[in-house]
DNA sequence: TGTACATCAGTGAACGCGCGTTCACTGATGTAC
DNA sequence: TGTACATCAGTGAACGCGCGTTCACTGATGTAC
């Protein structure tokens, strides 16, 4: 963290012939380019200008152009993760106000970050980019998995239900929701249709007739 | 022999100079291609070489790549309007079955067409893509409100009211779960959670929670 | 009906560009002795 | 402590490629007379 601050506040500077952590400029980098121009319009020159080295140097840490992007979307689950963390960690488990809490935070992320959120999620090609394709990255189509527990360990404390299946019967429409939001959102949707609305609202409101069926835990010590 | 080759894959058999329909057939070939390789592989070059032109037929035309891709938006819309609308006509107005099916063919189309789905919504470049850029098309930019439109017959027979507002605060979030679902699922993210959930019973359910506010019309005649 | 001509759809070549990746190299670093 | 050497991160040039768009043109069409 100190050494990823220190690297991308450092503007390319560099006056010996070693970088220091090229690996974790890179991906500093290629955040800052995905973020600035959008997922699709990233490359690999920008990114090797941005970190101050050739157009070579990051193929001693990455294998390609979208493995260096894999590193980006991990980074995106991180950042989004500890967001979700800081806006409900002291609400009380369970409760109508923090599982809405981090449904919002979600919204909110997707609208600070539209590009990395974009980027998180469209990630698996259902349209076939190459014909040669292996599977997907494993460890990279985990990376949601983490953010997507702090949603589930809410659901948990408010519902007590263990079953997964029964979990996810609940948590998926939330998900759902917050995603759906999202995206309209993001995308300028809503405004298209019908400018102005409280979206937030709606959501939390939703959120709420969904979760209608679970008590909410009491307060009591 | 390469052009033969290409000629002959082309459903396009030219023995004139002159086209036909070149503006139809270029929107036909751009909604193909996009199919197949997505929206950010599609090419002009690609979409001549279907078409049976030259490359710089196109510019007789559309004025750019993104008018043709913009006509490729309207087609899909008009895509999804015939499927939400022939999945719906029967049943009655306004009743948690026919709000349902709407939706639910609305995941189909995400499922059948994801290419084209993702196009249709991810239009708007809240990630400015030039610096010059004015105004999108205010054409395109009404393309949905029709399709969207079907919802809304629906939520008004439903619920009887007639405040844009408050009919906006019903059919968002029904819309926004089914947005959320497709995205969710074209893009494999309920299955790296947790493969093999029934999302469409999922989807009912919480359609039918959300317009649980809201009786269900008499089927009285 | 026949002809001159305007119109304009489609051509072929070229433009400039940026891209991802490779390769043989060079310079710095750290380690064994 | 000093030195030889292996290691390997980063370089600079080059590769092949596909792209969107332009331009002066050519061929077909339709219309005025």
């Amino acid at each position: 963290m100190t050494k990823t601050e220190v690297i991308s506040d450092t503007p390319i500077t560099r006056d010996q012939y070693h970088h220091g952590d090229l690996h974790e400029s890179l991906i500093n980098a290629a955040v800052q380019l995905v973020r600035e121009k959008g997922p699709d319009k990233f490359s690999m020159a920008d990114a090797c200008k941005l970190a101050g080295v050739s157009k070579a140097a990051p193929y001693r840490h990455f294998s390609n152009k979208e493995d260096l992007l894999l590193s980006v979307i991990t980074r995106g689950f991180e950042l989004m993760q500890a967001d979700l963390q800081a806006a409900s960690k002291d609400l009380i488990p369970g409760s109508n106000k923090r599982i809405t809490a981090i449904g919002l935070t979600y919204i909110a992320f997707a609208i600070r970050e539209p590009a990395l959120f974009k980027l998180m999620f469209g990630n698996s090609m259902s349209i076939k980019e190459s014909d040669d394709q292996i599977d997907e990255d494993p460890e990279t189509k985990l990376a949601g998995k983490p953010t997507f527990q702090i949603l589930l360990d809410q659901i948990i404390a408010r519902t007590q239900l263990h079953d997964v299946k029964k979990l996810m019967a609940v948590a998926f429409p939330l998900w759902t929701l917050v995603h759906g939001a999202s995206m309209l959102t993001i995308d300028d949707s809503y405004n298209r249709i019908y400018p102005g609305s409280d979206t937030n609202q709606m959501i939390s409101e939703a959120t709420e007739q969904l979760l209608s069926g679970f008590p909410e835990p009491s307060d009591s010590k």
